[in-house]
DNA sequence: GTCTATACAAGGATAGAC
DNA sequence: GTCTATCCTTGTATAGAC
């Protein structure tokens, strides 16, 4: 529990969030932190080192909502979503720049396509299986509920970068009800009478934010 | 209509595809094309002039796509998106990079936000609408309407991103199918009978793929 | 263990010779 | 139209002071 390395951390997580992290250099960052960028180094002996360390906690915080939240119902599942917008929200810049730091950063993109990425869909999977057992939802075919899941991923790891393109990146937090609302929907085609009725208690929590 | 210039932009849109625009550096480029970095500014001043460029291609093709082709049936519009998502993979460097591109690269960040992206939402608006009007799609609320407008545009500009997660760059092709499928479920639920009739039609000509 | 100073390589950009 | 030389910035590495 090293304290200038938790400031860095702290600040490093700042300035990546509101620039972005491939605009903020490491010098930069330092002067910031008022220290020079061989002291930094000390800490993280490269970029790549602080930005996995950042990724690391950003997994274990997604693990946590993940284990403290089971689901039970779809307003569980909506809800535990709308946990997991706010956690992406708190660390944007590793959402914004998820494809470049999975080709650049050899540490992340080794971590996240190993376990990350598979505890990911397992436990999506598992949630949804669970909902349609629970009468919550009910598919007509094994076709829709692969889809359903593949779209709800592509719309879970993307709705801030869709959200950059039309706000800027200092604004993203007022986009996030829009987006929550579309993920709602994705899934009302396919819910009962008991999950239409989740489904419009979560969109009423949404309008009362 | 100048041959080098020709040449530069065809050869940097494939090595930008292969390895990703951040990642091909400009005497990178110019060594593959036999000339000196110096001569390579002569044509384009910045690597922002270049990509540019590339990226007017990219919104020129789309929009003979958009014309060439008038949407009359379900079937028609999906037929055009996979016109659009095969003309995405070719340009696939700049969809990877989107985010980046409109923080970074101001004339086209001027550009998208101008009128190409007014474009491409009032097209999208228009074709919905005219299905709709063709008994082709109902939607029960205006709202239903209004967010699968807004999730079908997201899946559009993401499919490559997501698909790069699980596969490399180099294998975006194979994935299409599947992101073509998600699309026509995304309109499923909102189909007639009449519509479904266009969907299974269309799914049916990507198993022949 | 903590920090400063400095050096090096790579990438984009620019001026000017031919 | 082509190329050399040079500059600036950024990430990275290391030697050494305290």
């Amino acid at each position: 529990m090293n304290a200038t390395r938790e400031k860095i951390i702290k600040r490093a997580l700042e300035l990546f969030n509101l620039k972005g992290i491939e605009y903020v250099g490491m010098r930069e960052l330092a002067a910031d932190l008022g220290m020079r960028i061989g002291n930094l180094t000390y800490y993280f002996p490269t970029k790549d080192d602080l930005v996995f360390t950042i990724s690391q906690a950003y997994t274990e915080s997604n693990s946590s909502i993940h284990s403290d939240f089971p689901v039970r119902s779809l307003y569980d599942f909506l809800h535990k979503n709308k946990l997991l917008f706010e956690n992406g929200l708190k660390y944007q810049c590793l959402l914004l720049s998820m494809v470049h730091l999975m080709e650049q950063n050899s540490r992340i993109a080794a971590n996240y396509q190993g376990k990350v990425m598979q505890n990911r869909m397992s436990s999506l999977t598992h949630d949804i299986e669970l909902l349609e057992a629970n009468e919550y939802l009910k598919f007509s075919c094994e076709d829709d509920k692969l889809l359903i899941i593949s779209s709800n991923s592509l719309q879970s790891r993307f709705w801030l970068s869709e959200a950059v393109l039309t706000e800027s990146r200092q604004n993203l937090a007022l986009q996030m009800g829009h987006y929550l609302t579309m993920k709602a929907h994705l899934f009302r085609p396919y819910a009962t009478k008991k999950g239409i009725k989740d489904i419009e208690r979560f969109l009423l929590d949404l309008s009362d934010d």
